[in-house]
DNA sequence: GTGGTTCGTTTTTTT
DNA sequence: AACGAACCAC
């Protein structure tokens, strides 16, 4: 077995000769090849976009186990999405089989590996430990949907005012705190900010008594509940840090506080901890990832080892210049150079356009002409900053028969026939899922209304039992009467048959079952629209993917923490998404449009998180033109519909961030569409005017004021021409710099 | 208990 | 504008 045969080196690693270098190591480059074999001890590899991370943490993970460092049982691997842990377990095993080819090395070579997402793995860990929570190795991991409605229940249940105590806004909160990894109990005073925090507390512990009583975890509790058993249990915590001998993480930026504390503790014992991420590519603040967490690797492991991947091998070096100068007006940065050897290319393409119709318009044409030039539709991506953005490239296409798909857009599990299919199904397998049952209690109509439902939880809450508990009580003790009372009767007599069948038919039947005798199908049926042509086909997709799993326990689970569907991309379509959603993909040929002040940089960032919101902004701009190979255009219309109303808009700050030298404007005159002649001249001089200005700065004289600068301290303006500033610091001395690279200091 | 009407909202999103 | 949730009248 060749893998057998490479020397085992002493710890730590010295720098190895690249001839004693195992071959799957020497086609790396050199930082690449020092992150690979640096196997011990806390490792940072800062791994800018396109420098090929996976490939270096998929590396990683081989040479371990080959070089028998580790057995697959005593690693553990942890990636943000689903998708990424499937990518990594493939290369990984594919790595292993090329470096054995007697065959002694099969997909076998990972089996025990704990590889996964956070939320997988702390399930996991949470099931086999659930009784010190408080909960029962079965319990139901809820999603949004039922998170909001059990908060509502709750807000309700405590007279409280929705209006003052909106679900959403109460659920934020608490999400933040989960992020934070605060228990109720650990949620002090420190933290009670807000006017109506105490309130919002005391919501909290109720919400998380209920989620108790459902045997019932959300998203946030995975990670809180583990790091709850790890301060109550060490012992527990011993022996999987005992277990992980090495552990690795992607993404590392977009950790969240309990992340990042689950991480430290299971990497406590071994500390052989590799993180990888990139802090420019930090974008999920606004959901409590924290950059400061890639930040202060170092602090926290003073022995690490910081690996820079800055050899790009994706992009033009048009488009990486470009990249690179636009996140360099970020501030705090742990800074990298990329540099690529692909020179030239084209410039970057910048055109300005009347309206989100002219947009898709131009887009769409320029998607036909690299058709023509033969780069495949699934080769191109439109990006953009939110959702709504996607309607009008939806109807361009339409009528120009360009095959696209949305990506991200509502997902299978997320559609309502399939939540309410699964629910049958969860309050089958679970009776205690009270969120599950009163979904599909009235669902189809059955007459058991409001009124009916409030006596179930009365008498529920009364005795502490779960509503199906209670239910068979109320019919019991005769308490019911009329259509309430047969519909129930036969609903909980259907259950328990339904339940029992669970035993020996596949879920699969068994949903289908489900659905014709509870005429949940044929309330569909009945509908003749197109839409409920579509719910019953994707029913029928429901039950396939149901027979894919060997009990209906294994498929919820699988429901709760993969919510994608294994999307079939071999059809030549173009896609259209969020720049969000396409962080770590890849196209030849990326259009972003919808660069304006308002949209992106976001206003709503602006104005709630101020200069981190803008630098965090700035940041999704760099990731969106990361995405780009070869082609990259951007767009800016000055007019947008935004809530049904028509807004002139200015081009975004981050257009003037571009250096000249990598962009070109592409001119001609943007149409109007068809406002009238008058209307057509104001816009078209508001419309001149406003083309490439920068947008406003704080106009209010900079003269005389005192500023700091990242490097050069503390300073004061001796005098300024548009934004250029004529400053002298303190330790630095007299400089000429633009108004963006200092910050105010209030006096 | 059901069905129609009005009111309010509307960034990004994985698990 | 469009969608969902809350509200009210039968």
């Amino acid at each position: 077995m060749t893998v057998l045969t490479f020397p085992t080196p002493t710890r730590p690693d010295g720098p190895t000769s690249t001839s004693a270098v195992p071959e799957y190591a020497q086609r790396l480059n050199p930082p690449q090849r020092e992150a690979v074999l640096a196997s011990d001890g806390p490792v940072l590899v800062l791994a800018g976009a396109g420098t090929g991370k996976t490939r270096v943490l998929t590396t990683r993970i081989a040479h371990l186990i080959a070089t028998r460092r580790a057995w697959p049982s005593q690693i553990l691997a942890v990636t943000f999405t689903n998708k990424a842990a499937r990518e990594m377990i493939e290369r990984v095993q594919a790595l292993l089989v090329s470096h054995a080819p007697d065959g002694t090395s099969t997909p076998d070579a990972t089996s025990g590996m704990w590889l996964g997402t956070f939320h997988a793995i702390a399930a996991r860990i949470l099931r086999r430990h659930a009784e010190s929570l408080g909960l029962t190795s079965s319990f139901i991991i809820l999603d949004a949907d039922d998170q909001l409605r059990l908060l509502k229940s709750v807000i309700a249940e405590k007279n409280l005012d929705d209006k003052r105590f909106p679900a959403k806004q109460v659920m934020g909160t608490i999400q933040s705190w989960k992020d934070r990894g605060l228990t109720p109990a650990k949620v002090t005073h420190a933290y009670l900010d807000h006017p109506n925090a105490e309130v919002i507390h005391s919501i909290y512990s109720a919400y998380q008594q209920r989620l108790l009583a459902n045997n019932a975890c959300d998203f946030g509790d995975l990670l809180l509940h583990n790091l709850t058993l790890f301060q109550n249990h060490p012992e527990v915590l011993q022996d999987y840090c005992r277990k992980f001998h090495y552990v690795l993480v992607d993404e590392y930026q977009d950790t969240n506080v309990a992340q990042y504390l689950w991480l430290r503790l299971l990497a406590m014992e071994h500390q052989n901890i590799c993180c990888v991420g990139d802090d420019d590519q930090s974008i999920y603040g606004w959901r409590g990832a924290e950059v400061g967490n890639i930040l202060k690797f170092e602090q926290d492991y003073p022995t690490a080892q910081v690996v820079r991947l800055e050899q790009n091998y994706r992009s033009t070096s048009h488009i990486l210049s470009a990249a690179s100068a636009l996140i360099a007006n970020n501030k705090g940065r742990l800074g990298k150079t990329l540099w690529t050897s692909q020179e030239g290319g084209e410039p970057i393409r910048i055109k300005a356009v009347w309206d989100d119709m002219e947009e898709a318009r131009y887009i769409g044409e320029e998607v036909e002409a690299r058709q023509r030039q033969r780069v495949p539709l699934s080769d191109m991506a439109i990006l953009v900053r939110a959702g709504f953005q996607t309607r009008a490239f939806e109807e361009r296409f339409l009528t120009l028969g360009i095959a696209y798909r949305v990506v991200g857009g509502l997902r299978f599990y997320e559609r309502l026939e399939i939540r309410d299919a699964i629910a049958y199904l969860r309050a089958i397998q679970q009776p205690r899922d009270d969120l599950a049952f009163e979904r599909m209690i009235n669902t189809p109509k059955r007459g058991i209304g409001q009124s009916t439902l409030e006596q179930l939880h009365t008498h529920a809450r009364a005795r502490n039992h779960s509503l199906q508990e209670a239910a068979t009580e109320l019919l019991q003790a005769g308490a019911l009467r009329g259509k309430a009372q047969s519909s129930l009767a036969q609903l909980l007599q259907q259950l328990q048959r339904w339940r029992e069948l669970a035993r020996d038919i596949g879920p699969g039947a068994l949903c289908e079952l489900v659905m014709e005798e509870s005429s949940y199908w044929r309330m569909w049926e009945s509908e003749k629209s197109q839409e409920a042509q579509g719910r019953l086909e994707n029913l029928r997709e429901l039950y396939r993917a149901l027979g894919e799993f060997p009990t209906l326990e294994a498929f919820l689970e699988h429901v709760s923490l993969v919510m994608d569907t294994d999307e079939r991309n071999s059809d030549d379509m173009l896609s259209i998404m969020t720049l969000h959603a396409a962080k770590g993909l890849e196209f030849n040929t990326v259009f972003l449009g919808g660069w304006e002040e308002g949209l992106f940089p976001h206003q709503r960032a602006l104005d709630e998180s101020g200069t981190a919101g803008l630098e965090e902004e700035r940041r999704l701009a760099y990731v969106g033109i990361t995405r780009a190979k070869e082609h990259l255009y951007i767009t800016h219309a000055s007019n947008r519909r935004i809530y049904n109303q028509w807004q002139s808009s200015v081009p975004s700050r981050f257009l003037s961030e571009l250096p000249e030298g990598h962009i070109e404007r592409m001119d001609g005159m943007p149409q109007a569409q068809a406002p009238s002649l008058f209307q057509r001249n104001i816009e078209h001089i508001l419309y001149e005017a406003q083309r490439y200005t920068p947008p406003p700065r704080p106009t209010d004289s900079m003269k005389g004021k005192r500023v700091f600068h990242n490097k050069f301290g503390y300073g004061i303006v001796l005098a300024e021409s548009n934004d250029n500033l004529d400053i002298f610091f303190e330790k630095a001395g007299r400089k000429k710099m633009m108004a963006d690279y200092v910050e105010l200091v209030k006096s």
